[in-house]
DNA sequence: TCTGGGGTCCTAGGACCC
DNA sequence: TCTGGGGTCCTAGGACCC
């Protein structure tokens, strides 16, 4: 029993909407909307934005009236002001414990086994307050014995199933128990479309049934996956935190064009961009690269002739030189570019990534890795 | 040469997350 | 006219080796 763990999942309510309106107090109580980059769809509503029907999502051209309307205040999105928002709260939150795990850019996992002894709903509710209160964003905690009961807890204060506290748990047995009762599986944690229909065919529809469902049934249709979901639904926990950040094993930067797009030059400087800033990232975790894949693609929204194409390039070695990248890439856009088609979108991945201390600088000054049998050509 | 089993590594693609 | 961007994990299947 006492081995069991306390997990909390703190959520940022609306984040990046929440975001704008610690700048602008005004636009408290009123439905506000974040769109996604060039503006294309609503990627964060505020609960009065939601009251009025706006989905996640939704593509603004669609919604244009239904936001006239309603006198929905609309931003673009601003990354930058959302992600220095996150580091102050989750600064906050490394205050309450050590062991935490910055899930994403709102949300985080706290370990507080090591506060049973304490009132975990009166703990969480000051984390609440002094949250808000340094940074002006709410917060709601779900309390669980596991992260994906935690996120059920935390998904139950979001739908107002329970009267709007900001913190709920789960931990009690029988309180877990009725919660389950009731909860759609397609709320779970990890269970998404397809999971979903997967287990409606098996007439299991509540979190309930799955948790109770045959287990090796259930591997069998989810994989692994599903039999570790089955096991944090029976207070089991088999997913830990994971509190150092890992180094990416990969590295993306792509986004559509907020026009239509046929020249290669222009594939070229966007490609040029990508590389900087996949670079860059690259960089800040001390890691160089050996592959990088090069990718352009028409709208398949739109009825016009479609293309798809992407390429891999494998360096000789490995780098995180800017320009070193940017000339593979370009190498790799001029073989899949086709002219005479409207480009939507465009981006590139840097793969075969590996820490830079973990290779050693060969004869000519170009890293190799350490171990790694090497034939070297002495010239001259 | 033929036959079979088993292990490892790699890659592409599916599924899922926020 | 207009529909995000950036990730992770898992599996299946092929290549290769012993």
């Amino acid at each position: 029993m006492s081995s069991e763990k306390i997990i909390a999942l703190v959520d940022c309510n609306s984040f990046y909407c929440s975001c704008e309106r610690v700048f602008n107090p005004s636009l408290e109580g009123k439905p506000v909307i974040v769109l996604s980059n060039n503006d294309g769809c609503a990627i964060a509503r505020t609960d009065e934005a939601k009251a009025i029907g706006i989905k996640m999502g939704a593509p603004f051209f669609k919604i244009k009236d239904v936001i006239k309307k309603h006198n929905i205040h609309v931003f673009s999105s601003n990354y930058t002001l959302y992600g220095d928002m996150s580091r102050r709260v989750m600064e906050i939150l490394r205050e309450y414990t050590p062991e935490l795990e910055i899930y994403s850019i709102d949300e985080a996992f706290l370990d507080l086994t090591g506060f049973k002894k304490r009132d975990l709903i009166q703990y969480s509710q000051d984390i609440r307050q002094r949250v808000l209160k340094l940074t002006g964003i709410p917060v709601s905690i779900g309390l669980g014995p596991t992260k994906v009961l935690a996120k059920v807890a935390n998904r139950l204060l979001k739908k107002d199933k329970i009267k709007n506290q900001g913190v709920f748990s789960v931990l009690d047995p029988l309180v877990c128990e009725q919660a389950l009762n009731t909860f759609p599986i397609e709320d779970i944690w990890g269970i998404s479309r397809k999971s979903t229909q997967k287990l409606h065919d098996l007439r299991i529809y509540t979190a309930r049934q799955l948790r109770d469902a045959n287990e090796t049934l259930i591997q069998k249709k989810l994989t692994v996956v599903g039999a570790r979901i089955m096991q944090e639904l029976k207070a089991v926990s088999c997913l830990d935190l994971e509190q150092v950040q890992q180094d990416k094993k990969n590295i993306c930067s792509s986004r559509s064009f907020g026009r239509p797009v046929f020249a290669k030059e222009e594939l070229q400087e966007a490609i040029a961009n990508h590389v900087h800033t996949a670079t860059e990232k690259l960089r800040r975790q001390k890691s160089i690269a050996r592959s990088i894949l090069i990718f352009i693609q028409t709208n398949p929204f739109k009825n016009i002739p479609q293309y798809y194409n992407s390429t891999t390039i494998e360096l000789p070695s490995w780098t995180s030189v800017t320009t070193k990248l940017i000339h593979q890439a370009f190498y790799g856009l001029d073989s899949i570019y086709k002219s005479g088609f409207e480009y939507k979108k465009c981006g590139i991945i840097l793969n075969d990534i590996i820490p830079k201390s973990e290779s050693q600088l060969d004869f000519f000054g170009s890293p190799s890795i350490t171990g790694a049998v090497r034939t070297f050509v002495i010239l001259g």
